[in-house]
RNA sequence: GUGGCCGUAGAUCAAUGGUAGAUCACCUGACUGUGACUCAGGGUGUUGUGGGUUCGAGCCCCAUCGGUCACCCCA
């Protein structure tokens, strides 16, 4: 028999691991409604053709890591690579900038690409990502990138990087491409052109996407680029303009941040501001890029919008950013506040109520349903990590109490039906040692 | 798409070509109504799968499937 298993590069995620991803989804999303942003859900599955009018017909996304499949009717559909480009068709179909203003935006879900899976990399992951539309204002660039160094700091993750660069817009790009190409063209120190010595890949791309030249993992192309122009030094006026006040602001800010010329995004939508937050911590391997985003002035007129609707935007990757958080999954997990076990069917039928009425006070509470002994329910209370055993048998059921047991003291006593919850909330004002969703 | 490494118990891993094991976890009992500690027991397995070599294969060979890491690229 075939044996049934998850599709290559998309994971289960099981207890007690999904709760240090409820920790991030909570956190995050906590931190954009205080920035403003509403969630926005827009379908996983959009017409092929956004996606290639939007990141670029000749980036790897595009080229060859589409979910791409032929709808009944025969239309070609793509299970979404990223998040901005349903999020912009979205905005321009209902019309959302003659609504109101300025609009600010926040998705969360999956993403699908087909690449060769790595550690860091699926072929289904989590992002959740931001959109500030029609939002012109360096300053805005600034907030964002303010808000993802708080939310780095709120998730305990102290170890990051967080680079900034300007890719200038569609009237600078020209002219440090062709700066960039003369480099290359250029004999190096050895007297031969350096462009003959780059790796392969970086010839390649030379036509391509030239960018991308510096953003080259080889040794070699990396000591032939490092003398290369800069594209800050290529910017126009404006351009110019704007780069500089982001970075003002960011210091004003307090945010901790480093420029970095060589900074370069995949997607080629991204206009002005780029930046990228990078770990370091030793849950991630290679793909240490925890967060990318950028500005993309362009974009919403290429999907058919009316006029200039400049924007902002982001997106950090779940399983990575799960992946840099210190802390054993369990230690996130909410055990019950309580849990009770019994000895007697009378007894179970009683525990059974208590439990129903407490849940819906809202404490956690764990019944045993089974009729086991008494140490193999301790047991498993024990291993739930209940902070409370509410023990119930017939002596306890005559008199009309229970015994409650204070699993981390190793003490209990007597107390009624009603006294179990002002103890409950009592442990709750001075609690142990929780992790707080 | 390319390359390296690895597939043995629930987990992590041992086992010169000669009876498949350890640790943790798990279960039972000591304690017939009390966890976590201690002690005494218990192996829970299609050695990924299919073929081949051999008297004999977890080990050698071939194929295949899967996992993993890296390149490319990106979250």
């Amino acid at each position: 028999m075939e044996r049934l298993q998850a599709v290559k590069g998309m994971n289960d995620l099981l207890p007690p691991e999904s709760a240090k991803w409820q920790f991030v989804e909570t956190r995050a999303r906590a931190l954009l409604e205080a920035y403003g942003y509403r969630e926005v859900r827009t379908p996983l599955v959009e017409p092929t053709t956004l996606f290639a009018r939007a990141i670029g017909v000749a980036t790897d996304i595009v080229e060859k890591e589409m979910y791409t499949f032929t709808d009944r009717d025969g239309s070609s559909l793509t299970l979404r690579p990223e998040g901005t480009a349903g999020a912009v068709r979205a905005y321009l179909e209902h019309q959302v900038a003659g609504r109101e203003g300025h609009t600010r935006w926040y998705y969360s879900g999956p993403m699908y690409r087909h690449e060769r899976a790595q550690k860091g990399r699926y072929r289904q992951f989590f992002q959740i990502g931001a959109e500030a539309l029609n939002q012109p204002e360096p300053t805005v660039d600034a907030e964002m990138i303010a808000m993802l160094a708080q939310l780095f700091t709120a998730l305990g993750i102290d170890d990051v990087d967080v680079l900034v660069n300007c890719v200038g817009g569609a009237e600078d790009r020209p002219k440090y491409m062709a700066a960039l190409r003369a480099y290359l063209e250029a004999p190096g120190p050895d007297g031969a052109p350096r462009l003959s010595r780059l790796s392969e890949t970086s010839q390649r791309r030379l036509d391509k996407n030239p960018l991308r030249i510096l953003d080259s993992k080889d040794p070699t192309d990396i000591a032939l680029t490092a003398e290369a122009p800069s594209i800050l030094d290529h910017l126009g006026d404006a351009s110019k303009a704007h780069f500089d006040a982001v970075l003002a602001t960011l210091r004003e800010l307090g945010v901790k941040f480093t420029v970095d010329a060589r900074l370069v995004r995949g997607l080629d939508y991204y206009t002005g501001t780029v930046f990228e937050v990078r770990g370091r911590g030793p849950g991630l391997g290679a793909q240490n890029a925890l967060c990318g985003g950028g500005r993309y002035d362009a974009l919403v007129e290429t999907l058919g919008g009316a006029g200039k609707t400049p924007a902002v935007g982001f997106a950090f990757g779940v399983e990575r950013v799960v992946a840099s958080i210190p802390g054993e999954p369990a230690s996130f997990a909410q055990a019950p506040e309580l849990c009770l076990v019994s000895h007697g069917d009378a007894a179970r039928r009683f525990n059974l109520a208590l439990a129903q009425e407490l849940r819906g006070r809202g404490y956690r509470v764990d019944v045993d349903h089974r009729s086991a002994s008494m140490k193999s329910q301790m047991k498993r209370a024990d291993k739930l990590g209940a902070r409370f055993v509410g023990v119930l048998g017939e002596d306890e059921l005559q008199k009309g109490i229970l015994m409650l047991r204070d699993m981390g003291a190793g003490e209990q006593r007597p107390v009624t039906r009603a006294e179990v919850e002002p103890a409950l909330a009592a442990a709750r004002i001075s609690p142990t040692v929780k992790q707080e969703a």
